[in-house]
DNA sequence: CGGAGATACTTAACATGTTAAGTGAATGCG
DNA sequence: CGCATTCACTTAACATGTTAAGTATCTCCG
């Protein structure tokens, strides 16, 4: 292979010197989608022998530990867009894999749980996924992994408030 | 190591007691993605106002650093999986940023590159970028931000080599 | 009480992620 | 030379990401 260093080396320049920019492979956000690929490679194969890709495995997880929540409750949690976790909860249904019924209080919310089956299925993924993780761990150092959470933690903290909308004029 | 979700004051006992895991909100794949998405929400609305995704304008960017490559050499470089970057990459024909011309000792191959279109457009879009992207650096600490994508690099490289699965000794 | 607005989803539409299969062009080897 | 194999993509099919619009329900204020 090694068809070529493909890096800054080659006739990189002319463009490049229209429009300075920082090496993109080096870029906070590709840093972050490579590192999240590299982890969730080592895990997708293991979820997808048991019939459930990524996100479905987040809310089964989710539902696992909170044990009964609204739809947008669970979004937060999961950290999935409404109509993501929408089509997710139809198929999970499907499955009988989760359970909703409609608040009695209010008839717009509906409380998802978990199943039997459902928690029967995170009993037989579990273990692997346990032993994955911890494997990953033991490679990258149980302190280390610890304070790249810190960090990760932090960036998402600093700039959680940017964005929130246009009300940033309150504050003067 | 902690297996107990240790939060949530409802009757989060039952399953997890059944299936204990890590803290579903802590693990590192959410970690990653918590954190990538709230860099990436900082961004994305600028890109749309250009008629960008984020996909789009990783290629777009590639390509202006490496001034013209193969297809495969691009999916690797802008990190997208060959069918991704095939759609991507028909629709940025038909905006007339890219170009392509099969090359002539292999007929199998296609060179992509920037038009002058394209490169018109990124001179637009690049000054915002860097100024979002240094106004980041400023919010989290240039350092800190320096550490953060070294470790982001580490991990990615102590995991690099457990999925390949046969070919360890190439290149890398 | 009643209607405007807010809320909690759901649908729709388009773009990408992900895996598998397909296609045409090069290679290797008998 | 001939043909199976490999290679460089492309299509296909399904699932999710992302934004906008739709729907039913609830809340609040007059």
């Amino acid at each position: 292979m090694a068809k070529r260093p493909a890096d800054s080396a080659n006739g990189s320049a002319t463009i490049a010197r229209q429009v300075p920019m920082r090496d993109f492979s080096r870029s906070l956000p590709m840093s972050l989608l490579r590192a999240r690929e590299a982890v969730m490679r080592q895990f997708r194969p293991k979820l997808r022998e048991h019939g459930l890709t990524e996100q479905q495995w987040r809310i089964l997880r989710a539902l696992a530990s909170i044990e009964a929540a609204e739809v947008t409750e669970l979004a937060r949690t999961a950290f999935l867009l409404g109509p993501s976790l929408s089509r997710i909860l139809r198929d999970l249904e499907a499955r009988n894999l989760i359970e909703r019924k409609t608040a009695k209080a209010d008839q717009r919310r509906s409380m998802v749980s978990i199943s039997k089956e459902g928690v029967k299925l995170m009993a037989s993924v579990a273990p692997s996924s346990e032993a994955i993780y911890a494997e990953i761990t033991q490679r990258f150092g149980a302190r280390k992994l610890a304070e790249l959470q810190e960090m990760l933690g932090q960036l998402e903290l600093c700039l959680a408030s940017t964005d929130a909308s246009d009300d940033v004029a309150d504050e003067t």
